[in-house]
DNA sequence: TGGGATACCCACCAAAAAGTAAGTATGGAT
DNA sequence: ATCCATACTTACTTTTTGGTGGGTATCCCA
């Protein structure tokens, strides 16, 4: 079997946290756990099958975890596994990188807007 | 003029870092100051064209900097700009969950390797 | 005269990621 | 019988991203 070989750790995070959806859904969840149709409001450019896709992979990476009530009609909600809790810190990191980022292009003139901080 | 619209923050920071390329590219700049063929050296996988357009592209958000030595043969280096080095916490931050997720997947009995971590 | 070194740029093609629109399944309420 | 809500699933298309192989420019040196 080939050995899998990185050069640098950052490539082992985007694998996880990569790509255009990842990191976004991984940040509401951080602060609670989300029904799809939750994550679909607060993702409101995402499509059904990008969003689904995406936490199917979350979840093969261990990071989230996908609870079933059993109840009609149909009742999923997704959340960080303990492993995901250890991304915490990172999303949060990236989420204020990105309000200063924004609050820097706004004073240079941008129209640019920024619903939700993160706050936590 | 529209307004351009982020949800959360972490939209912005991954338009700036996201993709196959950017963070890596950053995560070695962080480090020192490089030139083209050093980073051709360093990110062995990535051809010429997408470190050019990646390097434009970070050059463009304002995060690194081109500087032309007046050499011949030509001599041109890449560093973070002071605005770039805030992101400097973020990427150490991706680098280090990198590699605890391969220490991780190594002792599950993933056959993996990483060649360099992330001492600063 | 022409080859070496560095740092590109361009045209073309292939592959991967993402979007669209429709369909499936369940069981309760009308 | 039909509809509602939720949570998917599938087929198909478009867009984005990435790869290949070539070419340009500079000046020095043999």
């Amino acid at each position: 079997m080939a050995t899998k070989t990185y050069q640098i750790g950052v490539e082992a995070t985007m694998e996880v946290i990569g790509g255009k959806w990842k990191s976004i859904i991984l940040c509401h969840l951080r602060q609670q756990p989300m029904r799809t149709s939750e994550l679909e409001r607060a993702i409101p450019q995402i499509s059904q099958k990008m969003l689904v896709q995406q936490l199917r992979e979350l979840e093969a990476a261990n990071v989230i975890k996908r609870h079933v009530y059993q109840e009609v009609p149909p009742h999923v909600d997704y959340q960080l596994t303990d492993y995901g809790q250890s991304l915490s810190s990172v999303l949060h990191s990236l989420c204020v990188w990105g309000e200063s980022n924004i609050d820097r292009r706004r004073e240079q003139g941008e129209d640019i807007d920024l619903l939700h901080r993160d706050d936590l």
